[in-house]
DNA sequence: GTCTATAACTCGATAGAC
DNA sequence: GTCTATCGAGTTATAGAC
């Protein structure tokens, strides 16, 4: 599945033995023999053939399940009719990644706590040219509140994509099945656009002038 | 700091040496002798007169350091003149706990990386209760959108909370100080009760009607 | 309760044969 | 590249003296 240019195939087997046991005990609970094992060694020391030690396993297993390259390539074909409709296809796209991708999100996770995000650092800068681009796109439509700096925006999305994420971690399944993924998506992404309060600060009922879509 | 009914100080500073290690180096990169040493113990083995194993003193740790408490406490002393004004509070109240009580959300993630949140599912439970308390306090408000269920403004305040928490911890400081703390409140705040589009969907240029707070 | 001593393993990493 | 064998240091946890 993880392109490799060569035919090294052990590597990738290596990496998806690491990234298992990894998401199940943690960095330092997994061990290079049970690593080893996993991917088909008799003992750890074939390991060593291919990562100089253990902790650069980690980091080619942080690059490999990168989905920089898959979701810049999707932002960059995005249209949209509007900012809310752009947004609304933003939050969607994003949280759906995010779930598609949620062992790279807990291996950021294991970085984040093992390693003070060291190495998650690095995927972060290479990100920032893009995230700045769509962005700008973003501002260009005439239904955004202008008066949102830009890293507002920024900031006020990624908390919401981040946080709806954590919080289907830590829900309860009970709870978060009585809505399903689609009205959850709806909703939030009704209150990122719109907010938690009524729509019109005090609903003056005039006949419709809005469009309806 | 933390309240033991007992003289039992010896747990409490065996507690305090394991938070700084856990926090620092994970988990299982942190051994029983450094929480020992650390704690003033000359071997590891002072610390099972106290704690029955390693993953005990996690757990204990886990439940010294809740806020619970303090939270439940603040939330009902909390009192707003508009839907608007409680949420625009309690967002401020959640952000600042959780940015003081930082150490405590690591441990959170630690046992959710760890133990799969085993442990944090019972702190969780137990918040359950106060929590729909305080969201049918914020129904009760008629500024508040009555088509949101119960779930979603729960979730979406959670989900906006924990990710501006999050977007913290790794987003460049010299990025994150572009805005000082309270103009960040502010803009999320806004962003949780209007949105991120222009306050009115279309604006129409009509003499005020609207009445300004 | 805290100590020393130690049991019984497991750790990451290396050497050298094949 | 993968193997066996192993080094040296680390691990959790226990036994028993004080």
């Amino acid at each position: 599945m993880t392109a490799t240019n060569k035919g090294d195939r052990a590597t990738t087997t290596i990496l998806e033995a690491a990234e298992q046991l990894f998401l199940e005990q943690g960095y330092h609970g997994t061990s290079m023999r049970e690593i080893a094992q996993a991917a088909g060694y008799k003992s750890a020391a074939g390991l060593y053939s291919h990562f100089p030690d253990k902790e650069a396993i980690l980091v080619a297993l942080l690059d490999a399940r990168d989905p920089y390259d898959t979701l810049l390539t999707i932002l960059e074909a995005l249209q949209a009719t509007s900012g809310a409709d752009f947004l609304g296809q933003l939050y969607r796209l994003l949280t759906g990644m995010l779930q598609q991708h949620s062992g790279f999100f807990r291996l950021v996770l294991l970085d984040l706590l093992e390693f003070n995000a060291a190495h998650v650092q690095v995927l972060i800068s290479r990100f920032q040219g893009p995230l700045l681009e769509v962005v700008a796109r973003v501002q260009g439509y005439p239904d955004i509140n202008p008066h949102l700096p830009t890293l507002v925006l920024i900031r006020g999305m990624a908390a919401l994509v981040i946080g709806t994420h954590m919080s289907s971690q830590v829900m309860p399944p009970a709870v978060l099945n009585q809505l399903d993924e689609a009205a959850w998506q709806g909703h939030l992404s009704h209150i990122l656009l719109h907010g938690i309060l009524r729509a019109p600060p005090t609903p003056p009922p005039r006949p419709a002038n809005h469009r309806t879509e």
